[in-house]
DNA sequence: ACCGACGGGACCTCCCGTTGTT
DNA sequence: AACAACGGGAGGTCCCGTCGGT
């Protein structure tokens, strides 16, 4: 890897916790600065604007992100187990220090709502991975009979993530995993009532 | 209401508004001033600082929010007919143009997580209110033996709430009311399961 | 006049002799909020922009300009006198610590020309009523018979605004009045030639 | 020629049009960058500073200009001739793709003016070649009893070109050459006063 | 009670020039 | 000789809050 590539890197990483923390607008470049040990020249060179750096950063986020729930469920074979696991990951995940800040995907959608359409584009495609993460293993799930026919997976992969999300949103807004816990407890009861 | 309070109302209306659709750092001062028609001692005569608006604004969502939410399921009795109207009411909720910014308590709790500690006791307080309203719901149910009496009321409540949010949130994110709908309809089902 | 209005004509006042010695890339926000000792926010209060500080700054000092032209050959009657009156005029003109940057109107149609459109516009319509202005006069003389009919005003006109330019923006160049002086001379010796 | 020399030529070339049309503070090195396709580095590995490059790229312009204007009055002999040939000359300038910027010299007198004391020092420089151009001519022509004696040489000269660079102003500024060929019409008759 | 001028600072962006590397 | 990372500062704009005036 070229300096260029792990200095960028170094930003975007540093930028990644910061915006998935403080919001877009809540960062400041200075922020930035001061994370990666730059100067605005030194950053400026790698990206063409705070936009820019922020896309780049939320991509990071949901890389990562993706890369451990794949690996959370690796082990797994029946569809239900394989989501169960990831039920379980997502248990332990307020508590890593990465991703304290709570789900990028979340924050951005709420934070780029009404103001930031690229930002907002950009969670709408994480967002869209993950459904049909969801759905494919359901998908598959039905196929090898471990789960029953008539189920909308769909529907059930969206319901699976609002749950989710809902439930980070509540133990992050109380500083508390038990809400996530509970939610995600629900979770588990009602995959395991999808057995044909 | 004496012409004071009249202009209070009047400032606390429109920046709730603004805030609950940009965010705290996202919604200026000059926003503030353009959506009221008044100028900047106009509204500093009021509130000691932008600050106290959102506090005063946020509390006014969610008073507005809980009025409603209350008039839903008034006209019900059995414990499980008032929470499904409560659905029912989310569901209409992010047509309506006054909430298209989404449910306040959830903008403003993604919002001041790592950067307003007053907004987020504020929305925490929110939350426990509403906690408190379904867990009552839930429990004056088990008294009546509307529900099976071994129902944790906390966790069934927190579970209730996350999934709402989270259907919101994906709504939101979206442009699109189904995600919500999916995920209410899952509620439906689920609340239906608790009768004893 | 009002406060607001004092300040904004200080604003003007210092502003236009900065943009006018310095040009609009050249003249910073520093350099005017040092010459009109207000702050960012003084000056922001009254213009939206840098350009509209430019655009008034520009049309103060055509207006300021044109005011001492007309003065200047207010006493005479005779066409040709009253264009010599002018000339005498434009001949003290860069002894004047006031308009020591040079013509307004020359100085912003070069640093316009491929830069700033609004205010090269500006510089037009200043040119267009310089044009006016002095083809109204010499169609006056025409008229009166002060002059030969044959004469086309507006190539007469154009012929000598520009010589005057050119002979400022020599003399500027040296520092040196003389080169100014010299096209002055020449010019007059046309005017006398115009008589029938 | 050298691939250094080579290079350096390159980068005033590139340097020159863009200073003649943006000013030089209105021309950024990035703006070098991409007009050379070279890099910082290439860069100031052939000038010490932006400063270094103006002078070079004015001097360039000029060094072309003159060459031009050298070769536009070549073929005639009698001094009247040969100044209506510039003025020919001229009349054409505007139209070619290379000086449509308008005169380098007039541009920098005054872009530099107030700012810049080593390019107005360039600029002077010019200036004094092309007044004594058109002052040997006419002295050459009253040697030769083509003109009349008694003409004071440098007034005739600074007269001639402050004539001609107000009308090249006129011109750009409202981006039609009428202007400079009205004034250059005049200056024509001018010329063919000047017989004995 | 409301207006509006103003202070002063933070924001993102772009600037020129240097330095190490290939 | 050329690239490219980087420093550090200045650029214009917008921010929140204060204060005198009406």
């Amino acid at each position: 890897m070229s300096k260029a590539q792990n200095t960028k890197a170094h930003i975007i990483q540093a930028a990644a916790r910061l915006f998935n923390q403080q919001g877009f607008a809540g960062a400041s470049m200075a922020d930035i600065m001061a994370a990666t040990g730059l100067q605005k020249g030194g950053i400026y060179n790698h990206f063409k604007s705070k936009d820019e750096i922020a896309i780049a950063a939320f991509d990071f986020n949901v890389a990562q992100l993706q890369r451990k729930l794949r690996l959370a469920f690796k082990g797994q074979r029946h569809a239900i187990d394989r989501l169960i696991a990831t039920l379980d990951w997502y248990e332990q995940l307020l508590d890593e220090p990465e991703m304290q800040a709570g789900c990028p995907i979340l924050n951005t959608a709420i934070d780029s709502d009404d103001t930031h359409p690229a930002l907002r584009q950009c969670a709408q495609r994480a967002m869209d991975q993950w459904l049909e993460l969801f759905q494919h293993i359901l998908e598959r799930g039905i196929q090898r009979g471990e789960i029953a026919a008539n189920l909308d997976t769909k529907e059930s992969a969206t319901f699976l993530i609002a749950s989710i999300e809902g439930g980070v949103m509540m133990s992050k807004l109380y500083g508390d995993t038990q809400y996530l816990k509970f939610t995600l407890g629900y979770l588990r009861k009602y995959l395991r009532q999808l057995t044909p």
